[in-house]
DNA sequence: AATGAATGAGAATTCATTCAT
DNA sequence: CATGAATGAATTCTCATTCAT
């Protein structure tokens, strides 16, 4: 019986998709409960079942949107390094091109996200996107030198990563405090100079 | 008539300064608008006299509070400079360190602002509080170098402004990635790196 | 257990009666939706579980009145025809007369129906009082003849209907042009002329 | 001083014309007084000086309207009837498709006569505009035969008014009981039936 | 585990009306 | 006559949550 089967496919995940495409067409804000179970095609008191309120589920589907703009983006950037030599500096610049190239493409995921992009960095998010340690961990080693240990090399790739989600959420978004296009070479002069003249 | 003077002396201030203590004290979402006037002693109606929605309100406030906090700082710093001959780097670590003071002495008024320190530069922002402009001038000026034109040393301003206050928020509010007191040398090492090599 | 039954007994309805009554004492400017629950004893949800909104209600109510009014004045003629031969426009008069009486007799739905007594003819009205079909049937037969169709004599029924209901709303509630008894006459000969010269 | 007499320009009327385009762009119900003085350039208790409330103003924007387009249709029909000789009959026919013209050009306004028609035959309509009297005038004298004296004759007038403004609005705003196209010729051959068999 | 009718407190917002100027 | 800031009661409608089935 596919039917049933398809029915069942687990609740929660049905329940998430069905939020995502809400919250995307429409706003978090406009979205209710309703809405969501109504199109996900479970009864109201599943919900109840999976999710604390409509606040847990949205950290649910931002985690996940960004654990897989993060990780992917990573991941293409390991195997370009793989193929060709590229200095610290150069590897992150193409990190950043292929992160924001994504928020750009996808506003509407962007502007779920708002500035929350670090949000992949949290424990919940890290011990359920297991992909996310190993790409951080890529990140950490690029940032670890002799008076830069491994601890101050993760609150850098923090940093780092909050700061470039957090402008170009806004330029992306309300071209604050320019469009995107031209925030991309001030923020490569910034990153040059942040991870300049240390190694390959 | 000083009782007809009293109870006019703008709505407006006094629906902002009433809403101020309660999102402070409670929370926004927890803050109804029949809370607000009550507290402020005016109508219901007063209130959408004067503000939009609950959120218009909360922009207000959190421009306000935004400007008072950089433009103090800022002036703060233009005596020290005008005291002590202070590099360009040196500003600004100052300039950082007293905003970050500040949230940290505040933390109610830090969660409200959230990650939006960047509002005070908004055109809403600079046309009601006119001090913004001069302190937001006087950055610009020591960020403008003979390969760094004007136009590109208020977009470094802005994402300096934006970076900090987004990670600061973070760092006082949830420890995320790290205390505050564990950030301060990092965001250091980053901004001498950003800024440093350069004039005087 | 009756309790539990008695509580359903389906919510819809008590909803419905009660705002009948509400509105037929009151007016229905003058009815919050908030009486109507309160008297119904059902949460304020409830209704909007039911209902559009207010007016969703009044036109539900406006359905239901006309359509007894309609299919009991119709049954009633559908006795006396059965009784005793009667011509065409013979059953017309008597129909219009029994009608007349009833929002004679109680002006406080006259005013609820206000000219709006064609309600009853509409797809959704047909649909959920079955009755109204075989009744606008019987009159549709009446009003077919050789050279007037079927779809020509529904035309005409509705005509009649909207024609009645609202001369005589105005004149029972505003005895605008007259009163109704000054009224009846005169729409006695329009309708014998309307009528008239045709079959037994 | 063109701006000041301009700004005068009795009020009243400013508000009149104001309200009569937000009711017909927008809908009754959808604006509100303070839009109606904002578009007049009036201060909202000048609204309060010349109208009782919302349906004072609406009333009279409605008289207004159907008188205009009663009187305009009669005198056009009393041309044509100077020209060539028409029976009493052919003039009620030419009367209604000139108002059902007018009806249909400006669905706007019929929509807000909704089904009041015969408000122009009020006395208070009658009072403000004296066209309609000599035009009612006309009309009931074609009604007025040896054995219908003249009172008969208002009222059968007034009957045929509120019938065919309440047909013809259904009719025309909702289609039902079908299209105005279909409508007319029923109209037609009732018409021809309630006049007809009478005096040239 | 799943349901979904029912809840009802509580939110935002409107708007006719007043009245001191 | 005219103004328009201030009023605040009243209203609609939402929506997270429960609980009997």
């Amino acid at each position: 019986m596919p039917t049933a089967a398809e029915n069942k496919q687990h609740k929660q995940s049905r329940i998430l998709d069905a939020a995502t495409r809400l919250f995307l067409d429409g706003s978090v804000a406009g979205t209710a409960i309703d809405d969501v179970v109504k199109l996900a095609g479970v009864a109201k008191g599943t919900f109840y079942l999976y999710f604390r309120d409509k606040y847990d589920l949205l950290d649910q589907i931002v985690i996940r949107r960004t654990a897989e703009i993060f990780t992917e983006s990573c991941n293409q950037l390991r195997r370009s390094a793989a193929e060709r030599a590229m200095t610290r500096t150069e590897q992150f610049l193409l990190l950043t091109d292929t992160i924001v190239a994504r928020l750009c493409e996808d506003r509407k995921v962007t502007a779920l996200i708002d500035k929350r992009f670090s949000i992949c960095f949290t424990p919940a998010a890290l011990e359920a996107y297991p992909g996310l340690n190993s790409a951080a961990e890529y990140l950490t080693g690029l940032l670890t030198t002799p008076d830069c240990g491994e601890a101050q090399a993760r609150t850098k790739l923090y940093i780092l990563a909050d700061m470039v989600g957090s402008v170009c959420c806004d330029a992306i978004l309300s071209e604050r405090p320019c469009t995107v296009d031209e925030l991309l070479p001030v923020l490569h002069t910034l990153l040059k100079k942040l991870l300049g003249g240390e190694p390959a």
